[in-house]
DNA sequence: CGCGACGTTGATTTGCCTCAACGATTGTGG
DNA sequence: CCACAATCGTTGAGGCAAATCAACGTCGCG
């Protein structure tokens, strides 16, 4: 149950068996099935949660009522609202399952509590957070620099585990265009390739 | 001269007076003449900077050769290409002085070394990573669900001490828009308001 | 089977870009 | 202290990438 996520903790950091312990007496096992929600918009990010087996997406919600994706996580990623976890203010944010997924979750105050009693934690989380910044600062560039098309190869290449894994128009909603264009970019790429 | 700093600090953590001293023990103090870089594209990012004072952008640079400013440097900000900066390798941005400026510089294993002598920076240094990769998050949104003159709105409202200190050119460019097109979002706002 | 979720395609529109020319301001060397 | 060059902002004409709106085909599934 939790060989992954020691796998990704000792990755980090090398910690005696009593830490590995306390860090696992915090975490909460969780089932989720497919289209239920693991945070939704208005409620506190109370929880964060390793994906153990599964596959989420992390959207907001612009003025018309458009989604627009913020992240996907599979196996071995960290999904939660910082902005609502850390201020615990209302989340501008929804997280939902595009599968049955299984997580391990932990709760504000216990990863304060662990933060105390353990604080190279403090050291994996600022990891993570630094290498989420990479990964959007990359993305928020190429929104930007490149057309879509270009945007789209770089999407399969980079997360091909996760492109035959969601339905198109979540794909789309990443890139940060319409389901419409996307099926357009595809059909020139197919074309142009005969 | 470590008086602003310190506030930064105290803001996040409680040292002792021994820890806050090996802390200033290695800063470097540097002074940065506008216009000058402290970073280039393709060095590697060894160098982390508070502002004491002055203001400073990241930019990147597109494959047209166009530049993306990615952040605005100003008093009690810190800057450095944490992509660069914690992986050790070639930097793709650049950093340079807007104004004749001044630094605090914290040197990679320099700051390795602090996070092993005095833990509790990793926690200062995570929720400063925290905070960038919320307000990173906000801007991505507004730059995919919002038309520019709303985002330049946004942007007034929210960096007042920006907008007027810095040529109008880089502001286009951090909102994701050429300095032309901004010039008519202004031109268009003026006349609406009579 | 029938219905909803999904992808495709066409026609039209639009937000923003490109290129180009032009004043105004700033800074700098002679 | 002036002449000249950058730098900066504005404006116009034309173009393009992507959005919008709408219709239609196709699956998977209760």
């Amino acid at each position: 149950m939790f060989a992954e996520i020691d796998a990704y903790v000792n990755r980090c950091l090398s910690l005696k068996t009593s830490e590995m312990d306390y860090f696992h007496s915090i975490l909460q096992s969780r089932k989720l099935e497919k289209k239920t929600w693991f945070l939704r918009e208005g409620e506190i990010g109370e929880w964060e949660a390793y994906v153990v087996r599964g596959c989420l997406r992390k959207y907001g919600m612009d003025d018309d009522g458009n989604e627009i994706i913020l992240q996907f996580a599979i196996e071995d990623w960290w999904v939660g609202d910082i902005a609502s976890y850390s201020l615990q203010s209302p989340s501008q944010v929804y997280i939902q399952a595009l599968e049955d997924s299984e997580l391990l979750c932990i709760h504000h105050y216990d990863k304060e509590a662990l933060f105390a009693r353990v604080p190279a934690f403090e050291r994996m989380f600022r990891l993570m957070m630094q290498r989420s910044y990479i990964v959007l600062q990359d993305r928020f560039v190429a929104t930007l620099a490149k057309p879509a098309d270009e945007r789209y190869l770089d999407f399969l290449e980079k997360y091909p585990g996760i492109a035959g894994r969601v339905p198109q128009h979540y794909i789309a909603s990443y890139l940060g265009i319409t389901p419409e264009f996307l099926s357009r970019v595809r059909a020139r790429m197919a074309k142009s390739r005969k």
